[in-house]
DNA sequence: AACGCCAAAGTGTGATCACAAATTATATGA
DNA sequence: TCATATAATTTGTGATCACACTTTGGCGTT
């Protein structure tokens, strides 16, 4: 039960319906699903460990914020991870023709949807899809320490992003690098869909800089 | 409160003083402590969402058993993050004279602590001081997110370190890289520190197969 | 109108209880 | 002796209460 309310949470979380900086108590968030505090404080509880969460000085818990140094941090280690990730799925499904072949149709619905979002301006659909996206990509290595590394980060950059993308409006994001992404898996491609990947992650984090978006406070 | 008993449980995890599939539970932990059973839930809560602890079939908490995979998995990570990380730190102490004094003089200190170890042959110690060491050098960079990352590596594969360490014995220990990691950051050069790192790396989890020390079932 | 103070509402956290499920220990059978 | 059933214990989890502390809203004074 608590696994329920975590799992909104971070799905809340992960495509950015939560603004940076607003507290989350665990009497509200209890209420709002409907049971009693405990799953609730163990959900919060869970995302402060991941870093999604932050503690105030005073143990108020917040939606964590964002500073350069930490966007910084995030890009690196996206990087670092997600790229070797993806060439992981592709070594897995390499070989298997089923599994190679559903997990094209899933990576392209995921996109298809994406894409609508993105002429539509869905802010919230946008961040929804292209997170299913990657993770569709990811989860197919089957690389479960790395799989949570990643998590981890973007559940420290989704709020952040909505709110980013929000301002900037969805037509910035219309050249991703997702179709190159799915031809290399489909050629079967390891160096292109590295380079892909990582094309993609600097697409959508480089000429960002937190300091322009802070919080209303 | 619950922070102090993650704390202890996270040292204990981190040295391996916990031998891996054991289960851990909420009121043996509480009592342990002589707190009751809320902080030892939190704590244990913290540590499953990190990867330190496992939830079995039967939600039953363990201490996280090893695979192959997984160990490939967290050494990749490892290779990836921490040279990093031990750069940054280089960076940040460099040209705050004071600050690179210090840390190299902590890491001198932990290193003769470690070194006493492995003549002595003491396990836990080793294990200890071992991380002591990295931790000190990874803390100096600053960088929040990435010591995140790399503290979740390490409670994953802590309590198997030290059953492996504990059956080769310290002698296979010697020849870490800890003096040219010294040594690269008293220099100031960031290649070399990197490279320290790597091999380090390397040494402490080459030659190791989780296959050949599989928990006693 | 602006500032400071105080009461009221809200909050995190530890403690305790209830209950179903699972594990362990014990006894009972062949 | 060994397997099996049964009883006792331990366990995770949700619910609720208490208490100290923080935040907030509004009232009053200057």
């Amino acid at each position: 039960m608590h696994e329920h309310v975590y799992e909104k949470l971070r799905e809340a979380l992960i495509s950015g319906q939560l603004e940076p900086g607003r507290t989350v108590s665990v009497r509200r968030l209890a209420a709002e699903f409907g049971v009693s505090a405990m799953p609730a404080r163990e959900a919060i509880r869970r995302l402060v460990a991941m870093g999604a969460l932050e503690l105030t000085d005073t143990r108020r818990v917040t939606i964590a914020k964002m500073s350069d140094r930490k966007f910084e941090e995030i890009k690196l280690a996206r990087l670092k991870l997600e790229p070797l990730l993806a060439q992981f799925s592709l070594a897995s499904v390499d070989g298997r023709i089923r599994d190679k072949k559903r997990l094209i149709k899933e990576l392209k619905d995921h996109d298809a949807l994406l894409d609508e979002a993105i002429r539509q301006g869905g802010v919230t659909a946008y961040t929804r899809h292209n997170s299913d996206f990657h993770f569709a990509l990811y989860k197919a290595s089957g690389s479960k320490v790395l799989l949570g590394l990643v998590e981890s980060l973007w559940l420290q950059f989704g709020p952040f992003m909505r709110i980013v993308i929000g301002r900037l409006g969805t037509s910035c994001l219309v050249d991703d690098r997702h179709k190159e992404i799915i031809e290399a898996i489909e050629i079967g491609d390891s160096d292109k869909l590295e380079a892909a990947v990582r094309a993609d992650i600097l697409h959508g984090m480089d000429n960002i800089s937190p300091t322009d978006f802070k919080s209303p406070n």
